[in-house]
DNA sequence: GCGTCCAGGTCTACC
DNA sequence: GGTAGACCTGGACGC
């Protein structure tokens, strides 16, 4: 069974895909030779759905895994749309881009849109799960975390956990199983809060508190620190915080500072000039290379 | 194979 | 508000 999904002028799915490191983390599952992204959706139903995504033209393909009904396939059209950040309005990111000769490749290239999960949660607890550790290290937890506890569907992929999930396990199991080490009383702490319904992660989504305010609110969460809030930020669509990591701050020094290590104070002046979507430009600008190595730097 | 060092953000205690 | 040290893992390195 296939969905087409209807994308905006200017979208590019390739840069979407790439746009950093979720494609790389189950459930996302990513076909470099054929380029498709698929994932196990929870649809509501008995069992999840693999939806396999791909460029059709400007649109997007969705082949799924099995049959499934008018209800359902709408929830996977959302979360489609969702993830691939199709409703979000780029025009005035583009037009601020547009005026710096060293950004007007942005709107031409497509980028910008960042890849997410279909929930915060999922978000959150991946975000969590790449502070103070190498990616390999994250890797390892995210497939614990799947291979354990997500529901399979019905090609026996199996989706995120449930918040429910992760609550009913011991902080044992994250230590011992999921090598989540000192973060394990974290995860177990949070899937507990948005289990019971205490935390509600999100309405983050929606939230009409000032940047500062939601930042806050995010560090409450345990293992949320600046980077975590900031790099959460961005995937609810706040632009206006750089989400300075290891990464970031190594590439700056490469790209922009001769090689030489750059304090925070001078990147942050740096990406002032683009005001509300600083963080965006930013991310843009060191993830620039990630396609020009490619052949792919035209919007499809 | 073993021990040591280091990188990677966040938390807590302290000033 | 700022800072130091602990937290924990895995990889790199030397022996």
């Amino acid at each position: 069974m296939e969905i087409t999904i209807t994308a905006p002028h200017g979208f590019s799915f390739k840069r979407t895909v790439i746009s950093h490191g979720w494609y790389d983390l189950p459930p996302f599952e990513f076909d470099e030779k054929n380029w498709t992204l698929s994932r196990v959706i929870d649809t509501g139903e008995a069992r999840p759905v693999t939806a396999k995504v791909s460029a059709a033209g400007r649109d997007l393909k969705v082949s799924l895994s099995r049959k499934i009904g008018k209800r359902a396939a709408s929830k996977i059209e959302r979360h489609v749309r969702h993830m691939f950040r199709l409703d979000d309005d780029m025009a005035a990111f583009y037009e601020v881009m547009a005026q710096d000769s060293d950004f007007e490749w942005i709107a031409k290239a497509g980028a910008g849109r960042l890849l997410r999960s279909p929930t915060v949660f999922e978000d959150l607890v991946k975000t969590i799960s790449t502070t103070n550790c190498s990616w390999a290290l994250t890797k390892k937890m995210i497939d614990g975390l799947i291979g354990s506890l997500g529901r399979r569907g019905s090609d026996g992929r199996r989706d995120f956990p449930t918040p429910e999930a992760m609550a009913s396990m011991t902080e044992r199991f994250y230590r011992d199983e999921i090598r989540a080490g000192y973060r394990a009383p974290y995860l177990k702490e949070l899937a507990e809060r948005v289990a019971e319904g205490s935390l509600d992660v999100e309405t983050w989504l929606g939230s009409e508190l000032p940047t500062s305010e939601l930042k806050r609110e995010m560090k409450r969460v345990k293992g949320v620190g600046d980077y975590a809030a900031e790099n959460l930020l961005k995937l609810v669509g706040r632009y206006d915080v750089l989400a300075l990591d290891s990464w970031v701050r190594s590439t700056f020094a490469r790209i922009h500072n001769g090689g030489r290590a750059s304090a925070d104070k001078k990147i942050e002046r740096y990406y002032s000039r683009f005001g509300e979507w600083r963080g965006l430009a930013l991310w843009c600008d060191m993830t620039r290379e990630w396609m020009d190595r490619d052949e792919q730097f035209t919007t499809w």
